[in-house]
DNA sequence: TGGGTGACGACGC
DNA sequence: AGCGTCGCCACCC
C-alpha cells in the first residue's frame, strides 16, 4: 500500500461530513488495517484517549495533546489513529468498565509476544480489591524465574485500567512501577479499598501468609480487603500454615498447584 | 547475533 | 532500614 493511497484514504475519511459515510469509511480503513479510531472517556484517573479497532480496545493513555497521542500511536503500532466521528457500543463497554463494571471487553493484543499476552490474560483475572506480587503472576503462567520480564511486559500493557496491571505489586508490597505513575498506582489501589501500608508493614516482620479461620485456608494478604482481620494469624511460611490445618486460598492461590 | 536493558527479587552490608 | 549488587529472562536493536 503507498503512501500515496494511504493519505487519500485518510483525507476521505477526515473531510466527510455524513454519519452513515463515515462509519462506512471508518469500517474500510480498519478492514484494510490502515487507522484506529479513538476518542475521550473518563476514568479513574480523569479523562484518558481510547483508541479501538474490529478486533477490540488498541489503546488507553492519558488525555491531552492529541497530536502527542497520535504520534505515540503510530509510533508503538505502525498504524494510525482518527478521532472518531462515531460512538460504536465498544466505547459504550469502555465506559462501563472504566466505572468498574466487570464488562466482557474485546482487546487487540495482536503485537502483543505470547509472553506477553499470558501476563496480560493473568492481570486480568485479579480482581477489584486485590493485588498480587510480580513473581506470583511469573509462577502462574509457569515462568516462574521471569519475574523481571512480567515487569517489562506489563509495563507495555497497551490498556492500562482496562487490563488492572495496577493491581500487580512487589513481593515487600510497595507498589512498584506504573506507567503513570507509582503515586497514581497507589491511589488506584487505595480507592479500590486495599490498603498497603500495614501489609508492607507485616511483610518486613516477614509475614507472607494470613490465616482465615472462617473459611480454613490461608491467603495472600492482598487476596482482597477483609484478609487483615482481627483473629487472622499471620505466617511466615507455607509449611507454618500448613501446620494449622488451613489450605491454600483457592482464590489467590497463595503456594503453586500440587 | 549477541549484548544491552528493564514496572523484579534475594542477599549483603 | 535502605541501599547496592547481582542473577534472572524476554525482548530489542
Amino acid at each position: 500500500m503507498t503512501q500515496r493511497l494511504r493519505n487519500a484514504l485518510d483525507q476521505y475519511c477526515t473531510q466527510t461530513r455524513c454519519t452513515a459515510s463515515n462509519t462506512f469509511a471508518d469500517a474500510t480503513l480498519d478492514r484494510v488495517g490502515l487507522a484506529d479510531r479513538y476518542t475521550v472517556v473518563n476514568s479513574p484517573l480523569g479523562d484518558v484517549f481510547v483508541a479501538w479497532n474490529s478486533r477490540g480496545v488498541s489503546a488507553l493513555r492519558q488525555a491531552g495533546d492529541a497530536e502527542a497521542f497520535t504520534r505515540w500511536f503510530n509510533k508503538r503500532f505502525s498504524r494510525r489513529a482518527l478521532p472518531a466521528q462515531a460512538e460504536p457500543e465498544i466505547v459504550g463497554l469502555v465506559r462501563r468498565a472504566l466505572a468498574g463494571e466487570n464488562v466482557d471487553l474485546p482487546v487487540d493484543l495482536r503485537d502483543c509476544t505470547p509472553f506477553e499476552a499470558a501476563v496480560l490474560a493473568k492481570a486480568r483475572e485479579i480482581p477489584k480489591g486485590h493485588a498480587r506480587p510480580y513473581a506470583w503472576v511469573a509462577r502462574e503462567i509457569d515462568h516462574p524465574r521471569a519475574v523481571r520480564a512480567v515487569g517489562s511486559a506489563l509495563a507495555n500493557n497497551p490498556v492500562p485500567l482496562l487490563i488492572p496491571c495496577h493491581r500487580v505489586v512487589r513481593s515487600d508490597y510497595t507498589c512498584g512501577d506504573y506507567v503513570f505513575g507509582s503515586e497514581r498506582k497507589r491511589r488506584l489501589l487505595r480507592d479500590e479499598g486495599l490498603r498497603l501500608e500495614p501489609i508492607q508493614e507485616l511483610a518486613r516482620r516477614g509475614v507472607r501468609y494470613i490465616g482465615q479461620p472462617e473459611d480454613n485456608c490461608f491467603c495472600l494478604p492482598t487476596c482482597g480487603t477483609n484478609v487483615i482481620a482481627e483473629g487472622h494469624t499471620g505466617f511466615h511460611t507455607v509449611e507454618e500454615a500448613l501446620a494449622q490445618g488451613l489450605e491454600p486460598c483457592s482464590t489467590c492461590r497463595p503456594i503453586a498447584a500440587a
